[in-house]
DNA sequence: CCCGAAATATAGCCTTGGCTTTATTCTGGT
DNA sequence: ACCAGAATAAAGCCAAGGCTATATTTCGGG
């Protein structure tokens, strides 16, 4: 009933699953990355209101994600943990020099992969709406592969 | 220090952001993919090992990916709360017939989101890995317009 | 046939990221 | 100059998805 007793195909052959500790590997950078997932949304959307505002706001950064205010909160406590911006009560928030740095690596990659989404035929809406979950999972390695791509047809 | 303040420029032309409610939704949208993608590595997982070992045993879901049994378990009885597994005690787990429908669709939407990425410069391994995190976002009119382009580009 | 090892399950804990409710602080308009 | 209403913060709840430690059940080899 086992792999191992139930005949000889499955055996080293494999052909359907890579092996274990490699899918795992996968599967726990997948995780990883969702948990960063959060900041740099947050860090790059404050970049973004701060270009066009002036200021990034709690309850507007709560407004653009569609969250309430205290969920907003919570998670600027977090990035202010994480070195990635700085908050003073009532004054708005600020990103640090790293936050900026990683905002600015976030907002490329997104728009890099807008780019390569439209450029196999997406519509305009839904690769900006696909993009939002999937930069998160695409690694430098893909990215610089994008970047050949478009080059060579755009 | 608004933006209503601050002059002309940011009026309605938002040069940068979309507007509000669009942007809410989009991370809303990829906030409800992340729930769901757990359950849909599960099932592909599950429907896999029936496939190759003929049994779908919890350690093996766990040493698949990467956690711990308990982990696994609790996952799984996630997934028969949801209708997408049975399970009897010590007696491995069963995908019901929703259950083997999503892992389908799941299995044929990566090998998808694999064969685009290859198909844009992406080496396979890294492919393999980047789609991992990237499938759960893909939605389906992406889903078909990387089918077109594969198509029309051999 | 039975007993120890492996698999499974259960219980309890932690963090994250949602939420609502309540209290506090700012601030603009009269 | 004040005060109502908006913005902010604080506190406490919940579910998900990790973990370890502790039973319990199965099952294969002697």
């Amino acid at each position: 009933m086992k792999a191992d007793t139930m005949g000889a195909v499955t055996r080293q052959a494999d052909p359907e699953l890579p092996s274990e500790p490699t899918q795992a590997e996968r599967f726990g950078k997948a995780r990883v990355a969702q948990a960063t997932a959060l900041l740099e949304d947050y860090v790059e959307l404050i970049a973004d209101l701060h270009a066009i505002n002036g200021e990034a706001r709690p309850i507007d950064i709560a407004r653009r994600l569609g969250v309430s205010h205290p969920t907003a909160v919570k998670s600027i406590n977090r990035l202010k943990r994480e070195g990635l911006a700085t908050a003073k009560p009532y004054r708005g928030v600020f990103l640090t020099e790293e936050g900026q740095v990683l905002a600015e690596r976030v907002r490329a990659r997104h728009r890099l992969v807008v780019r390569l989404l439209e450029a196999v035929g997406v519509p305009a809406d839904v690769a900006e709406a696909d993009a939002e979950g999937i930069e998160h999972h695409v690694s430098d390695v893909s990215l610089r592969a994008f970047g050949r791509f478009l080059k060579t047809r755009g």
